[in-house]
DNA sequence: GTCTATAGGTGGATAGAC
DNA sequence: GTCTATCCACCTATAGAC
């Protein structure tokens, strides 16, 4: 692998981990074991830096969208399996991360952020779509509305699964999002607006407080 | 108003829009029109002056939290509508904005941002538990986890709108999260699995693409 | 491609006068 | 409480040799 893809990577997990202005071009020298100099000639600003970097990200994950195959249930378990493969790996969405920090980054890479967004609600408006034509999805208002209920949920989800070092609160929440859009299940037919709490004890066990 | 507290809440004003580690001592010291060096007589580190912040952010929304009064669907809504009038001031929730940082923050106030987070998770799950038990609210599971839905769905909302300084995207999203819970609404009674789009046109205008 | 050396700036923080 | 002056570490970035 060549030095500017080492580079990527180093900067790829300092930027989901500690934030694009958490890291500096003298983390990543160290780690490569060149000098900051060395990395100038790589990337000549930071600014080129963190655009190569969200490309880079953007593409890798349009990719695995794009090898995502079943139907749109299955679809979107394992599109929050990507989330998770990142959380996991105690990472946060590189692009989640770059959101926090909008304001403060260069007009490229608020650009780039943004696309990566917009394929997210593409890919997810077209999967949501197809799901409810087919049957098999069910859910009120457009698909780019419950597209965006699911982003703003897995990124919100992964925020607050890091600061707890709890992975398995992604994997409750993510859960618990896509069983609004499953209209299929015994749980969404059987249940109604009065209180069934006492028709299913077992699903109450373990409450907070 | 003293300076310690002016200083607050200029810092509190960055920490939500730049993040806490995208403001410096400078930045606030020429705001007050005082030096740095007269900052660091107010609070000695960088730490205490977020660790302030923290506490003053949580205490203000628990007092926030204690006025709401009403239903279970009203005291959500108005919830809701608490994340709403940070975001429409251009801000990221204090405590979210740290949460993308927490890796980098100093333990006092990594702490600090957690019981920020488990004061909303108490509020809420007891909020969503006497809905439920009054016969306001539906939802599946513990209300601990019906919580964490809504504040990740929040808390993530939040960051995409500000990426698109799309307010109304938050709305959107919150109202959504919001109807999920409530059981007495037509919609939720009419829904079915099976693809009702043809039978609700008015639903489905303006899809994405 | 990588280095040494350095520029020019900003970061948080402190000493000590007023 | 606020100031001047200063420290030292770190930041991004560049010039020019090898």
């Amino acid at each position: 692998m060549d030095t500017a893809t080492r580079a990527l990577e180093i900067a790829e997990r300092l930027a989901q981990t500690r934030g694009f202005n958490g890291f500096s071009y003298a983390d990543i020298a160290d780690e490569l074991e060149i000098t900051k100099a060395s990395l100038h000639y790589h990337f000549e600003s930071k600014a080129d830096l963190g655009l190569a970097l969200i490309e880079r990200y953007t593409d890798g994950f349009k990719g695995a969208l794009a090898a995502i195959t079943g139907d749109a249930s299955t679809r979107l378990r394992r599109y929050a399996k990507l989330y998770e493969d990142v959380l996991v790996r105690d990472r946060m969405c590189l692009c989640g991360m770059l959101a926090a920090e909008y304001s403060t980054l260069p007009r490229s890479m608020q650009d780039a952020v943004r696309r990566f967004f917009d394929m997210n609600d593409e890919w997810l408006t077209r999967t949501l779509d197809r799901g409810r034509s087919a049957g098999v999805l069910g859910f009120d208002g457009t698909a780019l509305e419950a597209a965006r209920v699911l982003t703003a949920g897995f990124e919100g989800a992964m925020l607050l699964a890091r600061s707890y070092s709890e992975p398995a609160r992604f994997a409750v929440t993510a859960k618990r999002l896509l069983a609004h859009l499953n209209g299929s299940t015994a749980a969404r037919g059987s249940r109604a607006k009065q209180s069934r709490a006492a028709a299913r004890p077992v699903r109450r066990a373990a409450a907070h407080r």
